[in-house]
DNA sequence: AGGTCTGTGCTACCTAGGTAGCATTAAAAA
DNA sequence: TTTTTAATGCTACCTAGGTAGCACAGACCT
């Protein structure tokens, strides 16, 4: 018993704010249950028919919900998910179909439990609805905002809310994002490669930012701050 | 207690899926603990200290649940909520803002609870958490959808995709947005009038719809389902 | 070293959709 | 009825952002 309470795995649930509230029993109990699994990077998800019937718990790595257009081959990231964060809530629930596509990012570690038995267990352990309500609201809030500012705001605005969300107020480092190509922030702000650029360049110029490959680097927030949602004309 | 379940409150409540999994006593319970409360149209709600500490549920009537953005006066419509919709689920949870404006587009009638005590009978009632889980992730998936085609598919295509999701397939009328002017149905899809209007005319043009004064009646819709997302050139 | 590949910068062009403004019509109010 | 208001149609213009294409650079291979 004690050694299971000593594996990474059982850590990772215990610090997960999903099963804050799930007795130490219970949480061993879902570890019986719970296989790991790695993914490397660049995977699919949820596609597969066994996929769909697993509950996966996210130990590291990086993962986009993303939809794809074919007809102008375009695609939008709505989501990140890192450690902690879950996929396939709606499994638990019912046979709902999110119509996102799930990819890995980076190579990532995840535990996962049939359906069926994480069911069973959530059966005994209802208060984990409770928190399972509280995650879902959180990325309802975040959605919420990308809708809106799809479709309210301007590119550069929504570039620059991008940066200045993932900059760490301490360290000024953009977290995250750094590594990601600029297809991946293209589409993480709902547009083109090539508009992201074009942007960037400029924000380069106004001497918001430095531009390194695969890595940006933040010279002067305020500045960036300022970018936001004040048109240039008006 | 035979008078009170006579009530056309109770049946509201009992007809309500979040509450579907409730015994009749702890719905009387709630019941009790719920006040009546009438909107007229054009209400802003959620504004004022009073209401952020009530859970509303909505008998009847209809609110939109909007972003505006003030350097373009531009609105978007999230989400429409009608009959057995709920107001405020953050506030049983946490102090979550979302960050969206609500307003009713026609008289609205709601029962309200006080939070404190929405929270106290949710204590003795924690099934319904997974009930509202399944009532949020209905929710975000339509969200999803809306962030997706907001940035992905061009504006004639929400239209029509619009059009086509609230016609009721056996009456082929269109439901819940008769009666809406065309800066609604353009909020709808995160447009202007204009532009709204100018692929309205050209659906008529073409013989897909007739429009009257704040009424819309699809006369071809398979000529209309035709319209997504797929590019009139290439 | 050389070769391949992926990421990036940049140019030149095009169009969907946003903006402004006004004329017309229907409905509601006086 | 007339007056007033709200909803709609339509025109003419403008621009942000999408598209295509290519040159160049750094990384990563043999």
């Amino acid at each position: 018993m004690n050694l299971k309470r000593a594996t990474p795995f059982y850590t990772a649930l215990r610090n997960n704010l999903l099963f804050s509230e799930i007795r130490e029993e219970s949480l061993l109990d879902l570890l019986a249950i719970a296989s790991p699994q790695k993914w490397p990077a660049k995977t699919c998800i949820l596609h597969t028919d066994q996929a769909i019937h697993r509950f996966y718990i996210i130990l590291s790595g990086m993962v986009k919900a993303y939809d794809y257009d074919s007809t102008n081959n375009r695609e939008v990231i709505l989501s990140i998910l890192t450690q902690n964060d879950v996929l396939n809530v709606c499994s638990l629930i019912s046979e709902g179909n999110t119509h996102l596509f799930y990819e890995t990012l980076a190579p990532t570690q995840v535990l996962y439990i049939p359906v069926k038995q994480m069911r069973e267990w959530t059966y005994h352990n209802p208060a984990v609805f409770k928190q399972i309500l509280v995650y879902v609201l959180k990325k309802m809030e975040h959605l919420e905002d990308v809708a809106s500012d799809m479709c309210l705001k301007d590119t550069s605005t929504r570039l620059a809310k991008l940066l200045l969300q993932l900059t760490n107020k301490s360290t000024s480092k953009i977290e995250l994002i750094n590594g990601f190509t600029h297809d991946q922030l293209a589409a993480l702000i709902g547009t083109t490669r090539a508009v992201l650029n074009r942007h960037l360049q400029e924000f380069k110029e106004e001497g918001i930012l430095h531009i390194k490959r695969k890595r940006i680097e933040i010279i002067d927030p305020s500045l960036l701050s300022r970018k936001i949602s004040t048109f240039p004309i008006k």
